[in-house]
DNA sequence: ATGCCTAAGCCCCTTAGA
């Protein structure tokens, strides 16, 4: 079965390169992010007309997450981090669905970018790690099979930039945002892109600006992190490059994980 | 030092992204 994590950059805009990713691909679950729509404008009537329940996370203008299932609705776990208030974005959505080899949970998340750094902004993003972080030690105590997927705005290290240089000053390569998602992964999850690609990469962005897709300058900082029970059933993981390729595509590209 | 490019809200510029 296949997990995948896709950062449409705004759902309305992307729906002919969403509708025809899950048609042509067809994940058994997937994670959206920047959905960039409420939930009452979200397009779900063509979505569930190719097999998938939904639920769905939103906000107006920008954020917003989902979870896709082939075959029936997830099982709302939990929408928004705690810790934090007053913290309004919609970045995590948390639920549990079946699958053909058993239930899953899964956790759609959109960390904050934390640009311009040093400030607020940055702040944040530290902050919201932490809380991350203290949800994903709930979850991996369950002892399950579950996945974290998501646009995690973390660049893990060298190895998955085009250029450490262009990169030095930005918030996804600094000392913090590593340092954070190091910590994550100390708890016991596994980076499944990083297992299945050692020597670093695949890209799974390229900046709209800078001629960045045809001259393949990308980095990888969309990321799947499996709980031991999920990444012992770990047997491929990619990225769908050929779909940042085509027309009106999101800067990012689809993400997955193939599980025994 | 700044814009490059894109989406969305609100009205044709601003905010936000990474």
């Amino acid at each position: 079965m296949r997990v995948a994590t896709y950062n449409v950059n705004g759902i309305k805009a992307r729906l002919p390169r969403l509708l025809e990713w899950l048609d042509e691909e067809r994940p058994d679950v997937a994670l959206l992010q920047e959905l960039k729509s409420t939930d009452e404008t979200v397009p779900d009537r063509e979505i569930r007309e190719l097999g998938y329940g939904a639920i769905w996370h939103g906000q107006k203008g920008f954020n917003g997450v989902a979870v896709l299932a082939r075959g029936g609705d997830p099982a709302e776990r939990l929408r928004g981090l705690p810790g934090e208030p007053e913290d309004d974005h919609s970045r995590y959505l948390e639920a549990e669905v079946a699958t053909a080899d058993g239930p899953l949970i899964v956790a759609s998340i959109y960390l904050p970018n934390g640009n311009p750094r040093p400030g607020p902004k940055f702040d944040y993003k530290l902050r919201w790690f932490d809380r991350l972080a203290a949800r994903a030690r709930v979850i991996l105590a369950e002892e399950r099979p579950a996945v974290l997927g998501g646009d995690y705005n973390v660049i893990p290290d060298d190895r998955d930039t085009f250029s450490v240089r262009a990169m030095a000053d930005d918030a996804l390569t600094q000392p913090e945002s590593r340092g954070a998602y190091r910590r994550l992964l100390a708890q016991g999850w596994t980076d499944a892109l990083r297992s299945r690609h050692p020597r670093g990469g695949p890209w799974t962005f390229w900046d709209y600006q800078n001629n960045s897709w045809p001259a393949d300058r990308g980095f990888r900082i969309d990321h799947l992190l499996l709980s031991p029970q999920a990444a012992d059933r770990l047997v491929d993981a990619g990225v769908d490059r050929e779909h940042r390729g085509r027309e009106r595509a999101s800067d990012h590209a689809p993400t997955w994980i193939g599980l025994r």
